[in-house]
DNA sequence: ATGAAAGCGCTAACAG
DNA sequence: CTGTTAGCGCTTTCAT
C-alpha cells in the first residue's frame, strides 16, 4: 500500500509553526506584529516566512473580520460602445484615482458595470471584496444611485450635482467652464461660435448653459443652428466640421466639449486650409496632456483631474470613517494657448467669473 | 438591565435560512444553483436573497476553496516619476486588458509596485486575492521576474523577449518597428536621424537596434551623437530638441520612441520655426489616438494594443488551465501620415521586412 | 511570553 | 430532495 502522494498544497501557517518549533498562534502573532512576543522569536519567524514566500491567506483573514484594503472603481459600461476604456479623460481619471489610492495604501478593483444590471455596482461591497466604491458617471441612473445611498452602501460619484441627490458627488463646475470658454472666444472677436458636443448628457448640458450665458452676458444672439450634438467620437467631430465648412452655416470659432473633439476639429480645419486662430478660433475642454503639444497649442478649459481623484478618494475614506462628505464642485481653469486670439477689444471686457 | 442593543450585523446565510424556513445548506444550494433542489424552493430562496440584497461572503467562499475571479495587473511604479498612470500608452494598454478581462468574466485588480520591493508583485497571488498576474513592463527586473517563474507564480509579462527568459511575454516586435521607422525616414531623404529615447530600457534598445540595422541596410553611417537618451517625459524631449537646435549636431529627422515624445519634439520644432516635414521629418511610436489629429498628422509605428490586451489575457488563462503559453511578438505597422516625406528615391528601395 | 481551543460564514460529504 | 455535521486557515480569548 503506497502512502498518499504528499499533495503539495499551499504553504500555511501550520507549516511555518512546525518549522519554527512554535505554535500556530505564535506565528500569527509574529506576522501581525503583536506587541508581547519576544523580539527574537518574532524576528526569526518573520524571516522564515519571508524566505518561504509565505503570505497569510486573505480569505481566512476576511473571515476573522479583517477588511481587505481594496476600493472598487465602477463605471457604467455599454457593451456595444466600449467608450470608457478608450476615452483618455476617463482613463486619466482612473489614473488619478489610482494615484490617490496608492498614497492612502489601498488597492483598486476595477469593475465594468453594464447599464442593464446596474445593481452589480454594489456586489463587490456586498461580498466584502471591497470597503467602498467610486462610481464614474451617473449616466441615467440617478434614482438607482439614490437607492444605493439609502441602502447604506459606502460610495461616491464622479459626476454632476443633481437635484434631490442623496449621495456625495465630485465634478467640475461645467457651467463655469462653458462660460469661460465662450467668454474668451468672444473676447478674441468671435461672434458665431459652433458648440460641438451633445447636450443630452448632463455635463455637456451644463457646459452649454455656460456657453449661452456668456453669449447673453455679452449681448450676442445665439444661433441654435450652431449647436452640433456630436457624440464623443473624434471622427464624428471631424465630419461635422467638414459638413459645416461645406454647407454652412458660417462660423468663426469652435467650442468643443472635449480636447479630443477639438483636435479632430482642428485637423478638419487644417485639411481645408483654414488657419487657426486667424480664420477660426478653437477651444477645447479637459486639458489633456497632449493639448499643449498640439499645433497650434490648444487653448482649453482645464478640469482638475488630479484634484478630482484625490477628492473622490478623500470623501470615500471620510465616509468610511463615519464622517459626512460634502459634494464638491471643482473650479475649471481657462488655459490660453495658441488656438485662440487673446486680443480683447476695449469695451467688451467681460465679468471675470460666472456666478 | 437593558437588553444588548441588537447589533445590526451583516446579513448572512443563516438569516435567509430562518426567513425561508429551510436549513442553511438549502440556502447554500439554492444560491449556488445546485441541481437536485426543487425548482420551487430554489426560486423562492433566490428571490428572498435578492430582495434583501444578500450576497455570499467572499472570504468564507475563499476559505472553502473557491477562487476569486480576479486578475491582478501590476506595474512597476516610480514614486517620484509616476509615469505609468499618466502615460496614454500604458493607460490604453490597461484599458485593452480590461476589455479582454471583462469578456472572459474576470475582474481586474490594479496594483502599483514600487521598483524597490519588486517582490510585492506576487503578493495578491500569495494571499489568494487573485488567480494570476499580468505584469506591465520588465524594466530592469528580468532576473527577479525569472525568479517568480521558478516559484510557479502564474503570470505573463508585457515586454520584450529577452535572452534566458523563463516566462511568457507579449510585446511588439520593436526591432522590426525601429527598422520600419528609420527605413521610412531614409526613404524620404533623411540622412541624419535623431533617435529620441533611452536605450537602457530593453524595449527601446530593440527599437534602437532596428534603427541602426535600417541605417546599415541602406549604407548610411550612424552618428552616436544623434542618439539622445531622454526619459519618457515630453518636457525632456522638448528641451532636448531645443538643445540640439541651438548647439547641434545637425539633423534632418527625428525618430521618437513614443508618440508623446514625437509630439513634444514637433512642438519644439514649430516654436523654432522649423517646418515638418520639409525641414525635419518626424516619426513616432505607438499610434496613440491623437497622432492622427496632430498638425501635421503624425507618421508613426503602430503597436497593436487591443491585440496585446487579448493576447496577455489569453495566455494567462491558458497558463491557469495548465497549458503552456508561448511568448508572442506582435507585428508593428508603419502608419504614414504627414510628418514625413514619403517620396522615396528610386534605387534606394529597401527590403520590405527586417528579419 | 507562549499554547490550546473556540469559532468566523460557508460548502460538501454523508445521512435520511 | 433536504438536514446534520465537519471542517476550510486563521485570530483571539483564555489559560498557563
Amino acid at each position: 500500500m503506497a502512502a498518499e502522494p504528499p499533495k503539495p498544497s499551499r504553504l500555511q501557517m501550520a507549516d511555518i509553526a512546525r518549522l519554527a518549533n512554535v505554535s500556530i498562534s505564535t506565528v500569527s502573532r509574529a506576522l501581525s506584529n503583536h506587541p508581547r512576543l519576544s523580539a527574537e522569536t518574532k524576528q526569526r519567524i518573520r524571516e522564515l516566512a519571508r524566505s518561504l514566500h509565505y503570505s497569510v491567506d486573505a480569505g481566512a483573514q476576511m473571515m476573522r473580520g479583517k477588511q481587505l484594503q481594496t476600493v472598487a472603481v465602477a463605471f457604467p459600461y455599454h457593451p456595444e460602445q466600449r467608450r470608457h476604456f478608450k476615452d483618455p479623460f476617463f482613463l486619466a481619471l482612473i489614473g488619478a484615482i489610482g494615484d490617490a489610492l496608492i498614497d492612502s495604501g489601498h488597492s483598486m478593483l476595477i469593475e465594468a458595470v453594464e447599464a442593464d444590471d446596474f445593481d452589480r455596482v454594489a456586489k463587490p461591497y456586498e461580498t466584502r471584496q471591497c470597503i467602498g466604491t467610486i462610481l464614474l458617471g451617473q449616466e441615467h441612473h440617478h434614482d438607482r444611485i439614490n437607492a444605493l445611498a439609502v441602502r447604506g452602501i459606502p460610495f461616491v460619484v464622479w459626476g454632476a450635482r443633481l437635484k434631490d441627490q442623496l449621495y456625495c458627488s465630485v465634478g467640475s463646475d461645467n457651467t463655469q467652464g462653458g462660460f469661460q470658454a465662450t467668454g474668451h472666444l468672444v473676447d478674441g472677436g468671435a461672434r458665431r461660435i459652433v458648440f460641438l458636443g451633445d447636450p443630452s448628457l448632463p455635463e455637456i448640458a451644463q457646459r452649454h448653459d455656460g456657453h449661452l450665458a456668456a453669449l447673453r452676458a455679452r449681448g450676442i444672439e445665439s444661433d441654435p443652428q450652431l449647436t452640433r450634438p456630436v457624440p464623443f467620437v473624434p471622427q464624428a467631430a471631424r465630419e461635422e466640421i467638414e459638413r459645416l465648412l461645406a454647407k454652412g452655416p458660417d462660423f468663426d470659432a469652435i467650442f468643443a466639449a472635449s480636447d479630443r473633439l477639438a483636435l479632430a476639429a482642428m485637423a478638419a480645419l487644417a485639411a481645408s486650409g483654414r488657419r487657426v486662430p486667424q480664420d477660426v478660433q478653437v477651444i477645447g475642454f479637459d486639458d489633456i496632456a497632449l493639448a499643449a503639444d498640439a499645433n497650434p497649442p490648444l487653448t482649453t478649459v482645464r478640469q482638475d483631474i488630479d484634484g478630482a481623484g484625490k477628492a473622490l478618494v478623500d470623501r470615500l475614506l471620510a465616509k468610511l470613517a463615519g464622517q459626512t462628505a460634502e459634494s464638491l464642485l471643482l473650479p475649471t481653469t481657462l488655459i490660453v494657448r495658441g488656438s485662440t486670439r487673446s486680443d480683447s477689444r476695449p469695451g467688451l471686457r467681460p465679468p471675470e467669473r460666472f456666478d
